[in-house]
DNA sequence: AAGCGCTGTCAATAACTAATGACCTACCTG
DNA sequence: CAGGTAGGTCATTAGTTATTGACAGCGCTT
């Protein structure tokens, strides 16, 4: 798989919508056109023949994604995700915070239920989901 | 997030490379340009200006990647994983095989607990697997 | 102070990309 | 058979991208 042709053919947004169309189900040339809103037939043939061994024509003559397609697209939602990893982080620490805070304003931190459970539990779990999120999948907050 | 810049920023091989570059620690002009055999300065400041928002000047004044320059090697990734969820389908399809095959040649199929135990499993097995492959993870094997 | 390496910028140009619109064939329908 | 729709191709052009090579400021060393 080369990834240099594969980047290239999604780098334009009309190609990642034509690729997210085709996901969704096999379609012909007008059916894009009209779904896409493109006036030009010159424009979509155009990117079309760049997508080139991202999709193909199947045994219904129907435009469909190969392999590569996937890929590609797959490519596309783990940029999506990204972001998700960061907030995820966030809300977990806005519930470490949270949970102590109620407990401490509460009174139960005169429990000794809080300091033997509650707080070592909620402490090991926020350090094992930092480590995880900024060693292992290695998530910056600040750009 | 906008996809359309970042895979506009990733559809050039030399700009990945950069960006794996700076992956494995943050880096000076002159370090990429040696590490990546580039003849000419403004070359490389062409590729790192479109790089713009996935790397940034660090404190020491590298070369750095950003959050968003993480997720753009992470969707290059995601690309490269593709072709071993298809090869790692068919590691489980031969290993069914020869499992299978082996109990039969060697007489161990005369055993109650090859059809109680050992065919139910790995038919379960290499069921539970195809469908993870080919429904959930909507691999395709010929393009 | 001269020379070298680092860190770039800028102008020019070749090559490529995106978009348009004209054109074409084939098929169907009234 | 005229007209519409499907399913494209092709030439042209404006705009963008990639690459080169010249240049320049800064800091260090000899």
């Amino acid at each position: 798989m080369n990834h240099d042709d594969l980047f290239d053919a999604i780098s334009h947004p009309l190609r990642i919508e034509i690729l997210k169309e085709l996901s969704k189900k096999p379609r012909r040339f007008a059916e894009i056109k009209r779904k896409l809103k493109i006036e030009s037939s010159g424009l979509l043939d155009f990117h079309l023949k760049k997508l080139d061994d991202l999709i193909t024509i199947n045994k219904d003559g129907l435009y469909a994604l190969t392999e590569k397609g996937f890929a590609a697209l797959q490519a596309v939602e783990a940029a999506n995700k990204y972001g998700w990893q960061k907030r995820s982080f966030y809300l977990n620490l806005v519930a470490f915070i949270l949970i102590n805070a109620y407990c401490l304003l509460t009174g139960y931190s005169h429990s000794v239920y809080y300091w033997m459970i509650v707080l070592p539990l909620t402490t090991a779990w926020i350090v094992f989901y930092s480590l995880w999120t900024f060693v292992k999948r290695r998530i910056r907050l600040k750009s």
